[in-house]
DNA sequence: TGTATCCGATACACAGATGTATCCTAAGAG
DNA sequence: CTCTTAGGATACATCTGTGTATCGGATACA
């Protein structure tokens, strides 16, 4: 009898329906690991979350760490697909919002990756050979692709930086994360935390770009 | 009896040796909280690396809670410290040695506040509030007097920045703060955290400091 | 030397989590 | 309509951790 919680994958196929179990289970592991942490979520609560059993649990799954990985390799995928996305809608000309370069480099935090799941990632990272090297997989790319927007947009409007690409990519997407973080920490809400990092990039652009990028950057 | 461990505490007055106990448990705590984590780790395990069973942390603590609260407040002290007297050490004329500036902004990590503990510290003030006000607390400490820290040097050298000195500052700490994590994610010895830290702040003082402040930095 | 006291060890009761082994049900196959 | 099978529920054994209550021994002081 399945009467814990009424699901709608009435009719489908088992294949789908297996899916279906799984990504039901890692939106319940993203919702409680954000909220108590790691090792304080139980695979029951999770599982009472989804609204499945531990039984539907270890069908699908070998360990909690291993569903922990898998939801940030999920995570991952969607973080990067989020960045990407949005360098591609970069506009071609004319001059450049500072708050959708904030967008562009805030879109590793959205919903996607919250603070809460980045800061409990890295606390977990620090003592998983596996997991260190799936975070630092990701932050490379996504230094990457941040990488290739500044160079796009150095071209674009013929901009000269006091440092190399690469540094100043580092450089925004360190202040990016501790800004998140610390906002979060202060209970600031989400939009609050992005003033926070509009306020924080805003003060870095003129450092970074010679002769402050009057002529391309506005707020 | 006492066989658990030989202690050296034999002939102290009752006082001094509750003060060690304490001290001693602490010390434990630092290790093992660094090592699996505050969730992972359990009291017993805690006593254990001290020396000591149950019965002497709970005659000291009232709960895991408070130890760990207890802990980043030693933590937080000796951070404080760290810092202050480097800012002391400061020599008055001549150049900045860059190494020098790393110092007084990795002084912050070194051995009193690992990345480990400043990354399990957050994760866990995340879901704590008193965590929480304790670390902001810290951490608008430090950044006060890094930032005096700033302010000096501009002053003695005349210098100009780019930016706010409050924002200097805080670009420096998360710098620091991201810098030292993710190269100990990366399995680096404590001192090629170091040379990363070196070269990236080397990377970022010409951008903050007008005309790079070539007459007073060298490497 | 006797005694009170403090501090840490020991023992215990209990709660919660993990993982496995087994059972049940509903969808597809023939 | 029956049989098969997969996916998830249930039940169980075990373990680990917490916190409390009690005990014992060393120190301090008379």
């Amino acid at each position: 009898m399945t009467d814990v919680a009424d699901r709608t994958d009435a009719g489908r196929p088992p294949s789908q329906r297996r899916e279906q179990t799984r990504a039901r289970l890692l939106d319940a592991a993203h919702e409680v690991f954000s909220e108590v942490g790691m090792d304080a979520a139980s695979v029951e609560a999770i599982c009472e979350r989804a609204g499945f059993t531990r039984g539907a649990f270890y069908s699908n799954f070998e360990t909690k760490d291993e569903l922990f990985l898998a939801l940030v390799t999920r995570l991952s995928d969607a973080k990067l697909d989020a960045v990407e996305s949005r360098v591609q809608r970069l506009s071609p000309d004319g001059q450049i919002d500072i708050s959708d370069l904030v967008g562009h480099l805030g879109a590793p935090f959205g919903e996607e990756m919250d603070p809460h799941l980045l800061t409990e990632i890295r606390a977990q990272a620090l003592r998983d050979q596996r997991l260190a090297e799936a975070f630092l997989t990701l932050q490379r790319r996504v230094l990457e692709r941040i990488e290739g927007f500044l160079q796009h947009i150095v071209a674009t409007y013929d901009l000269t930086l006091r440092m190399p690409v690469r540094d100043a990519a580092r450089v925004l997407l360190d202040v990016s994360n501790e800004t998140c973080t610390t906002a979060t920490l202060e209970g600031k809400s989400s939009d609050r935390v992005t003033d926070d990092l509009r306020r924080r990039i805003e003060a870095l652009v003129p450092a970074i770009v010679a002769d402050g990028g009057a002529a391309v950057f506005r707020s």
